[in-house]
DNA sequence: CTGGGCTCCTGTCAGC
DNA sequence: TGCTGACAGGAGCCCA
């Protein structure tokens, strides 16, 4: 579900209210991805810092022990409220705090809530080790997504989405961006020209920021961590629009699928 | 190093 | 109505 305009979006709904607030409990529910990591007794009493998002990945330290890397996988959410709800089949954490409770909703299980003592800390350091460029650091541009591009024989969609050369585009956007650049998503990556990997980067860039002032996309169930849904659906130009005619020059969008993931695109304004 | 495929898990929907 | 298979917003891991 969520790539980095979801996650931005319910980090920023949730870090205003949550700052400095102390741990006061800790649920868990059926098992994430991987372990916590660590006992939760020993996290009650610390203050919650300020909320940062790396990629798709959010962090919560916890000032004096140590802090939580959440991640929301395919079906994740965060709630933060005022009242402790039962638990429902699906929610898998929950971190009451004298502000309010953090609640992770995923039915899938694949997002994750790893402890750690720092951001330079294992297995921290490791899941963020790999990552590439955050899309909004000037240090991302055409220059450097070229570069890293150069030599690789995968399909440009599939580099996209792989994470090391810029984060937080996922199958939705990764799509998108390629629509807006005009590119065909099955080119390989190494044979995109200079020119054309400007307008990746600007279309990355630009279908994020177009989503994160959305709000986000809500195919089926995203939610900021107050319910709130997104709106970048209704902005889509290819996702999830097979058969559809293309907004800009009417010809059936297509789906293929690619490393086992469903791509869409327009075969006559996404080139080689 | 690179690329490709598998895997984790549950829910939903289309088709028969 | 019930069953089956396809598919779903991620990404770590293993193997060639």
């Amino acid at each position: 579900m969520p790539e980095l305009p979801e996650v931005e979006v319910t980090r920023r709904s949730f870090a205003d209210a949550i700052l400095g607030a102390r741990v006061t409990g800790l649920r868990l529910g059926k098992p994430l991805r991987w372990p916590l990591g660590v006992d939760p007794e020993t996290l009650l009493g610390a203050r919650v810092g300020t909320v940062q998002r790396r990629g798709k990945y959010l962090w919560l330290p916890l000032e004096g022990a140590g802090g939580l890397l959440l991640h929301l996988g395919m079906s994740g959410s965060l709630a933060f409220l005022d009242t402790t709800p039962a638990p429902g089949a699906h929610d898998h954490f929950d971190l009451h705090t004298e502000h309010g409770l953090l609640r992770l909703t995923d039915p899938r299980r694949f997002g994750a809530v790893v402890w750690a003592a720092g951001l330079d800390a294992e297995p921290v350091a490791t899941l963020l080790g790999g990552l590439g460029l955050e899309p909004f650091d000037a240090r991302f541009d055409g220059l450097h997504l070229h570069a890293r591009l150069s030599g690789r024989r995968v399909a440009i969609k599939q580099a996209l989405l792989a994470g090391d050369i810029v984060v937080g585009a996922g199958n939705i956007y990764a799509c998108e961006a390629l629509f807006m650049a005009g590119i065909d998503p099955r080119l390989p990556a190494g044979k995109l020209s200079r020119p054309r990997a400007d307008r990746l980067a600007m279309a990355v860039r630009g279908v994020l920021g177009q989503a994160l002032e959305a709000g986000g996309t809500t195919l089926r169930d995203f939610r900021d961590a107050h319910g709130v849904a997104g709106s970048f659906q209704m902005q889509a130009q290819v996702y999830g629009r097979e058969g559809e005619a293309c907004r800009r020059c009417g010809t059936a969008i297509r789906r293929i699928v690619q490393g086992q993931r469903s791509t869409f695109f327009c075969p006559s304004c996404q080139k080689r």
